[in-house]
RNA sequence: GCGCCUGUAGCUCAGGGGAUAGAGCACUGGCCUCCGGAGCCAGGAGCGCAGGUUCGAUUCCUGCCAGGCGCACCA
């Protein structure tokens, strides 16, 4: 594509590249180059890369897989990259790659001092606008730390599309008029509940909703309240409906603050009173009508509804009433239907929009907006190419529907582009659950589902709080000269590190068993971890004298001929970062960043036992130090991806 | 009943048509005259069961077993 200059950006694709080539040069063969094998020999002596390629083409070349390897090798020789030194055969047909590590290093520097904290970035997603939503709590208790996975992940993503290229607006949806804000409407109001002063409102708020939801059973007419509510904050202008607002807009305060705690940012809130009131749906609903897409059913068991027809989708085939119903027989819509309008939103194509006004600032300096009843007209929300929904797997039916209906109402582009983030739910560890009172008594149940209604769930603040002070004891133990700010300072970016990674480093369809002792860990294979390896790659770089230091530079940094294992396993992990960037982000994968970063740090932690830097010889010295530079600002870039925060002490 | 997801080391998880299946925790034994021991090194132990496709299956297909979650004119 850009001819043979060669980088080492993207080593595996340009080998798959002169793969490919060779294959169509000797053998006239055609192969998907992301098809093209390539994996890390498991013995040093079979290099650096390798290829089982000449394994795979034996069947259909007729011919053996060792005469393939060789005729390949061959042919490669004639051109290659230039960190490419060696290549070799080996049986039973494999073509071995040996880089040179001394150009690798050279080419990799030169990217680092040019690119620096956009080491690693691609530019794929370049002219390209998602629409990413998460986090969507129901504003009517605290956040626990199932939405914390949620928000953690829906971040993780937005970052690494952001470092794609991509234009990435972040949507948080408020539910606002929904039955879960109506119940707490009706314990402040019909059972006249009030919130202690020294209780925090979601705190209280979470309280409130179990015990309102353990009245409903014991007293149905308690259950009528919540209809009579629902019914007066659709119809807005009255005190009941004035409270529901409060509730809301105190509730969504709390979880944005521990939100931005989390280094959790976002661009716009988008309210569901916003949408109800603008009439999205009725919009959407008549243009749908004009075009002939919804159906209106005259018999059988949706008589009187309009619906979108799903029984012919391969999907839907099997299901005892596939056909979704979008406007009720007494013309009321579902909430499939308003999911629909607010898609359509999403992408452009409903012909209405929100009103917009400032929220306010966020901690790292971004204004965040909202929609608003009596706000200002404003162009840049919406109109995604792409639309991402972070929600957990047990909304997968009903995104399916939404996706198909798009798809059966003449959006298929848009129903191709819109794609549901699912990922498996937290529950608890049986040693959690009993922590937190659940009666687990004889059923000797592993885990145990945490419940909103029935106050089952760790709240997030309550996670982050004890997460703080573990590591409060670590730090002032390390560092007794600290004032006590400084170590709450430090460790609460710290606990922030610990959370994030632990929220994404399981991948998606893994459901997380939370237990307060693994998830609090801060050894081994978590987040704090990666920071101390940071810490440690800073902490020498700090101890470098300055006459040395101003004389090492990147570019020109002199790379010795013969370079020991560890600076060379780190040397091509750093190589690797911005290939495992891209690949996560374009399989909306957090957890391979994870791994990779976990992998960096790990890399260097060897490294650091085995390699003298400040004690070295002069010239070795020098390129240590600047081996160390690359490192911090490969792992501070990586950390910054998966926003962990990067600290120089801890 | 139908659909989706998951069964890998004692525990929590990676991996994925190919050369000896990897981490962390836990356990055992080593490592600070040397840049921070939140660390490093070493050790034991594993692909649910049965078929099939393939030169080659832990990976793909089928069945079974076990677990989880979905399948509204609820949101």
């Amino acid at each position: 594509m850009e001819g043979h200059t060669y980088h080492f950006y993207n080593l595996e694709n340009q080998l798959q590249e002169r793969l490919w080539e060779v294959l169509k040069a000797e053998y006239a063969l055609f192969l998907a180059k992301e098809e093209i094998p390539l994996e890390t020999p498991p013995q040093p002596e079979f290099g650096d890369l390798s290829s089982p390629l000449p394994l795979k083409l034996a069947g259909t070349l007729r011919r053996p897989p060792l005469k393939i390897a060789e005729k390949m090798q061959g042919a490669l020789q004639e051109d290659l990259p230039p960190f490419i030194e060696d290549i070799t055969v080996t049986a039973p047909g494999y073509i071995n790659f040996h880089f040179n590590y001394t150009s690798l290093a050279r080419s990799f520097f030169d990217a680092v001092a040019v690119e620096e904290d956009r080491y690693g970035e691609g530019k794929g997603g370049k002219g390209k606008k998602i629409v990413i939503e998460h986090t969507n709590i129901n504003p009517n208790k605290a956040a626990h730390i199932g939405h914390l996975r949620n928000a953690c992940l829906g971040d993780t993503l937005a970052r690494m599309k952001r470092k794609q290229g991509y234009d990435v607006e972040v949507q948080n949806y408020i539910d606002d008029t929904g039955a879960a804000v109506a119940d707490i409407v009706v314990g402040l109001y019909h059972l006249e509940r009030e919130c202690p002063r020294d209780v925090p409102f979601d705190r209280f708020c979470w309280d409130l909703y179990t015990e309102v939801n353990r009245l409903y059973e014991e007293d149905p007419a308690l259950k009528e309240k919540e209809r009579e509510v629902l019914h007066q904050i659709e119809a807005g202008d009255n005190e009941v409906a004035q409270l529901a607002k409060e509730v809301a807009n105190k509730i969504v305060k709390h979880h944005l603050d521990i939100m931005w705690h989390m280094g959790v940012y976002y661009n716009l809130l988008t309210w569901e009173s916003d949408i109800l009131h603008l009439g999205f749906w009725e919009h959407a609903f008549e243009r749908l009508k004009e075009e002939g897409s919804l159906v209106y059913e005259t018999e059988g068991p949706n008589a009187g509804c309009w619906v979108v027809k799903l029984g012919d989708l391969e999907e839907f085939r099997d299901l005892e009433n596939p056909d979704k119903v979008l406007v009720r027989s007494n013309g009321t819509a579902t909430y499939t239907a308003k999911d629909i309008a607010y898609q359509m939103w999403k992408f452009g194509i409903l012909g209405k929009d929100f009103l917009y006004d400032r929220h306010g600032l966020q901690p790292d300096g971004t204004v965040l907006w909202t929609t608003a009843p009596y706000g200002n007209k404003m162009t840049r929300f919406g109109q995604a190419h792409e639309v991402i929904n972070v929600i957990d797997l047990r909304q997968k039916y009903l995104q399916d529907v939404l996706r198909l209906s798009l798809h059966k109402l003449g959006f298929e582009k848009e129903a191709a582009h819109s794609i549901h983030f699912a990922y498996e739910v937290v529950s608890l560890s049986a040693a959690t659950a009993q922590e937190l009172g659940v009666e687990v008594e004889g059923d000797k149940k592993e885990i145990y589902a945490m419940s909103g209604r029935h106050g089952i769930g760790v709240k997030a603040d309550d996670m982050l709080e004890r997460m703080v002070k573990k590591a409060t004891l670590e730090v002032a133990a390390r560092h007794p000269e600290m004032t006590p700010e400084e170590h709450r300072k430090l460790a609460h970016d710290i606990a922030v590190g610990a959370i994030r990674y632990y929220m994404i480093k399981y991948n998606m369809n893994s459901l997380i068993v939370f237990d307060f002792n693994e998830a609090l860990s801060m050894q081994g294979n978590t987040g704090p971890y990666l920071q101390y390896a940071y810490a440690r790659a800073a902490n020498i770089l700090g101890r470098v004298e300055p006459e040395v230091a101003q004389v090492v530079d990147l570019r020109d940094i002199l790379i010795p001929a013969e370079l020991t294992p560890p600076e060379r396993e780190l040397i091509r992990r750093m190589a690797e970062y911005p290939t495992f960037l891209a690949r996560a982000a374009r399989l909306l994968q957090p957890s391979l960043l994870a791994e990779y970063t976990y992998d960096l740090a790990a890399t260097f932690m060897n490294f650091y036992e085995e390699v003298p830097v400040l004690t070295a010889q002069p010239h070795q010295m020098r390129f240590r130090i600047a081996l160390l530079q690359a490192f911090r600002q490969t792992l501070g870039n990586a950390l910054h991806t998966l926003g962990i925060p990067a600290l120089l002490r801890m």
